[in-house]
DNA sequence: AATCCCAACAACCGCCGTCAC
DNA sequence: TGTGACGGCGGTTGTTGGGAT
């Protein structure tokens, strides 16, 4: 935690940086209880917190908030967004409403940390038309399957992803397939999240932006032929898919 | 055991829109 | 209408913990 001299010739009070303490919460958490959001360059003033209205802001909304939910981002978490960020970019904010429980933060951290990070690995721009595809055609089927995989049986255990023809560059290079991607509604089954229809009746500004899970049939042949789906990049792929999804 | 590296997360910063005066 | 305060948002950076060497 660092304390940083205010130039403020009226007051020469100093602002804490840095991670906040139990102590700090405890007095944030409690004003905010009693006086509710809001307010909050008066935070301070009311509370003896040296800290800015906006690092109380952020606080509060990324931590100590009721209901805000920690840890892993479920399958059918990393879908949605996937979907959503499809559907609106780095509106964290917007993406985060469908999500009960995360933050804006939490989402974009994700998306840095594990998205942008396997955009770099296969060397291609996150926002490319590469790597768009290669979301929209392997990633999200791929976590439809095994979301469905584990709602349906835990016995039924059986992927098709090993092996599976269109991961595969021999045969992705000489033949058109088709695969059918569920849609979201029928993927998922998210606890407050909203459904395709509610996210389509709620994004009519973005009619024109690609639209990932709502289209009938894909077919390989383009993307096959772009000098993107190496070898190197298929197996990378594959590997991805098959460890961490 | 020490250190290095990296992923994940928390927090800060700057910009922008809104609103009250 | 101009302006300043405030809150929200997205980008970026700092910190930390765990795994690898």
């Amino acid at each position: 935690m660092a304390m940083v001299a205010m130039t403020s010739s009226e007051e020469e009070m100093t602002i804490t940086k840095g991670p906040w303490t139990e102590e700090e919460d405890s007095l944030l958490y409690n004003y905010i209880t009693l006086h509710g959001q809001g307010h909050w360059n008066s935070v301070a003033s009311y509370t003896g917190l040296k800290r800015t209205g906006k690092s109380c802001r952020l606080r509060w909304l990324n931590y100590l908030r009721p209901n805000v939910r920690r840890g892993n981002i479920s399958l059918q978490e990393q879908l949605l967004i996937l979907h959503l960020h499809s559907r609106w970019g780095n509106r964290w904010s917007k993406i985060a409403e469908h999500l009960p429980g995360r933050t804006d933060n939490e989402i974009k951290n994700y998306w840095r940390t594990r998205v942008v990070k396997q955009a770099k690995q296969l060397k291609c721009d996150v926002n490319s038309k590469q790597f768009r595809d290669t979301l929209r055609f392997v990633w999200i089927p791929r976590m439809v399957e095994r979301i469905q995989a584990q709602a349906s049986s835990s016995s039924s255990s059986s992927s098709s992803w090993e092996g599976e023809p269109q991961t595969n560059a021999h045969s992705c290079g000489s033949s058109t397939l088709h695969v059918n991607p569920p849609s979201v509604s029928d993927s998922y089954n998210l606890p407050g999240a909203a459904t395709a229809e509610q996210v389509n009746n709620n994004s009519n500004s973005n009619s024109n932006s690609s639209t990932l899970l709502t289209e009938t049939d894909y077919s390989y042949t383009d993307i096959v032929a772009a000098d993107f789906w190496t070898h190197e990049n298929i197996s990378f792929l594959q590997q991805q898919l098959a460890d961490e999804l």
